[in-house]
DNA sequence: GCAATAGTGTCTTTTAGACAGTATCTT
DNA sequence: AAGATACTGTCTAAAAGACACTATTGC
């Protein structure tokens, strides 16, 4: 805080929160970005974000960065995030033709059958664009495309040993979903008896007793299993998940 | 960014970069505190910190918010950061008693050789303390104790599988240095031969050819090294670092 | 029966973890 | 020589990685 000058009022930059909002549509990962409707950037694609709303006389106030984020994630998605994590803020004189201005982006997964994009809002458009690679195969406004990269650069990193891919997967899955979720997100297969194992030792998912997966299209009927909520640690896989190097049978 | 609202501005909230600096002394984590000449907290320990400096007419200017960091590292210790690293951006409406204030952190590694603690400038005082556990045996100012807490927790996770805790130490260092260092970190002593293995193959460090430390007390001398520079990855230790169990001889 | 997906058992390879040995310095 | 610290070789235990086998469904 300040230890210096001890009264003086310094000009503030703008403050705003960005939202990465991922999710695992049709066996690709996916971000949502919004058509932007007014300048600078008109009719370019953005991640979705907004001013922080420090004033409490005003309509709309957020109590706290965080609730800041889970406002706009609202707004565009119509549910709560599953997850939500911060990612980085960044801030410098040139990012935005505006002038200086600050930006903390968050980071969430939500499963897509909760996600309801809403359109016809303040919005013009609201869309999921594939992820490829570390991009995504458009240019975007602002510093975003950097800030895309930054997002899934840590959530590739994070779901090597933790658990977050969970949050992508509806409340009840099997485990041959969990592992073509990391799949997906990895762009690398999986062992699967060493995944397995991996999720035994780790206790990050267990059994809905008696529940199997209908609606098989031919095949043995797999185990429901759900996850198993978590005390305060983040690092669940003490090695690595598993990778497999056999060709496809 | 903004997407809706046009063109209205908002009230925003007072910027502030706030650094975490850590150093190895006396065979203790410390952490580089400074005792506040004004109100509020006046008196109380806090983090070095300051407004972020946005307006290009005034004569101090930062040109991004990494910059605002690297100033205050500056002017609190004389010299650059070894290692700086962004942790987190804190803000609501309830951590300053003077509003809506939002402070990004970061964090530091500085070797204790290098650090000049800057005396009778703007802060009545500055002082290492040690780190205990997870904290410093201090009540300290605003929400610092848990900013702390969160980056000694970084810290500490870091360490595990990456090779950050070379920035603590001088360009040249012995592996045995290294060694105490991570355990220093770590709470914990760890398995030489196995410590040794993990550094080879993660290929961090390498020999300064035919250089050995000197002013040893009594003891082979070591040989010394230093550290690779490394492109852009974070992970270096597939595993986590090798622990040792065995009661110290 | 066959195709398809779920789930398990076991063998091999890698590496962590333990421990004891050798090496080279100061005093 | 004694003490101290540096460094290495090797054994064991545990987990990753590969692969093949069995199980249960729909058609």
């Amino acid at each position: 805080m300040t230890t210096e000058n001890k009264h003086k009022e310094y000009k503030t930059p703008k403050s705003m929160v960005d939202v990465v909002i991922f999710t695992i549509d049709e066996g690709k990962l996916k971000v949502l970005l919004i058509k932007r409707g007014a300048d600078p950037y008109k009719g370019a694609w953005a991640l979705p974000g907004g001013a922080v709303r420090v004033d409490p006389k005003e309509p709309v106030f957020d109590e706290s960065l965080e609730a800041a984020a889970k406002r706009e994630l609202l707004e565009e998605t119509g549910v709560e995030a599953s997850y939500l994590e911060q990612l980085m803020t960044v801030g410098d004189s040139k990012r935005d033709p505006s002038g200086w201005v600050l930006s903390t982006v968050y980071f969430a997964l939500i499963p897509i059958e909760k996600i309801r994009l809403q359109h016809g809002t303040d919005a013009a458009d609201a869309r999921l664009f594939t992820v490829n690679g570390n991009s995504v195969n458009k240019t975007l406004a602002y510093d975003h495309n950097e800030i895309l990269r930054n997002a899934i650069k840590r959530l590739r990193s994070k779901v090597e040993y933790t658990s977050i891919a969970v949050h992508l997967l509806p409340d009840e899955f099997t485990l041959s979903e969990l592992q073509k979720t990391y799949e997906i997100l990895l762009g690398e297969p999986l062992a699967k008896a060493a995944f397995r194992r991996s999720l035994a030792k780790a206790g990050i998912v267990e059994e809905v007793k008696g529940k199997m997966k209908e609606f098989t299209h031919g095949g043995r009927p797999a185990q429901l299993y759900k996850f198993t909520p978590q005390q305060d640690v983040d690092i669940f896989f003490p090695r690595s998940i598993t990778r497999t190097s056999s060709s496809a049978p």
